[in-house]
DNA sequence: ATTCGTAATGAAATTCGTTTCCAAGAAGAC
DNA sequence: GTCTTCTTGGAAACGAATTTCATTACGAAT
């Protein structure tokens, strides 16, 4: 049980080299940005499986995962506890931002209305310092 | 001044069909749905034209949208004042829910990171009391 | 009511992100 | 090394959404 996902099997070298770009990377990127990523430092890496070990990583709660306001996936390696994103719209930069106040409102207002098996996304999009200049 | 669409010049008989419907339905539609629910009544629109459609109604304010967890669009009618959705997952039900406290948080908190022109993305997917049975 | 300019339509083609297919390749157990 | 089978990756398929462009028809002008 030495497999660097869980949920895989085998320790494959694409699988190392998809995570340990996620490691040098902050900012959240899409599958087919890390796969040019992936190419231009020489790592021969299929897109396929780009998007296969990423979806790995999202079941083994290993990355993170987001989508743009156009409905396209991005992904970022983070820490386990629950958090938001802060994403700046032109650059992509990051920031994680925790809410417990958010996370308990949410929680309150399904449970009024009857529902159960609550989940809820949460995005903050803007410009940051850097982009408005 | 008489259009049905602000930013529209025409009124035509497709916009009355896609209005009409979105009228009589209360929870989210995807577009393709609109558009298979309008051939259903007889009512002869085109896809393209549904799509756009919904793109001017949107702009200009007079329906809500939003996208399934997988990326697709949901459209629908709904009042104007700035709103989150508590969503079913499985019959797409919807609950309009109003959180003026976590409009102010995102306020905050992007603030105090530098960014500006902030918006925000908040979704609370459930089961609701019904599916839950 | 007829004409006319142009906005709007819609079927087909295109784009683009993502998934599936399947033959070839390579972990890892023995 | 051999064998099993998981994994890979290019090509093809897929599906939502958008663009193209010839045709249609709204609605203002007459």
């Amino acid at each position: 049980m030495s497999d660097i996902i869980s949920g895989a099997t085998r320790n494959t070298r694409q699988r190392f080299e998809v995570l340990a770009l996620l490691d040098e990377i902050a900012d959240f990127r899409t599958p087919q940005q890390l796969h040019a990523l992936l190419r231009e430092r020489g790592a021969q890496v299929g897109l396929t499986t780009v998007y296969r070990t990423l979806q790995l990583l999202q079941d083994a709660g290993e990355v993170d995962a987001t989508r743009l306001p156009g409905g396209e996936q991005l992904f970022r390696r983070c820490g386990a506890s629950h958090h938001h994103h802060l994403v700046c719209r032109s650059c992509n930069a990051t920031v994680e931002v925790r809410g417990p106040a958010v996370e308990r409102w949410t929680e309150r207002i399904a449970a009024e209305h009857g529902f159960t098996e609550i989940g809820h996304t949460l995005e903050i999009f803007g410009t940051c310092s850097r982009c408005s200049r």
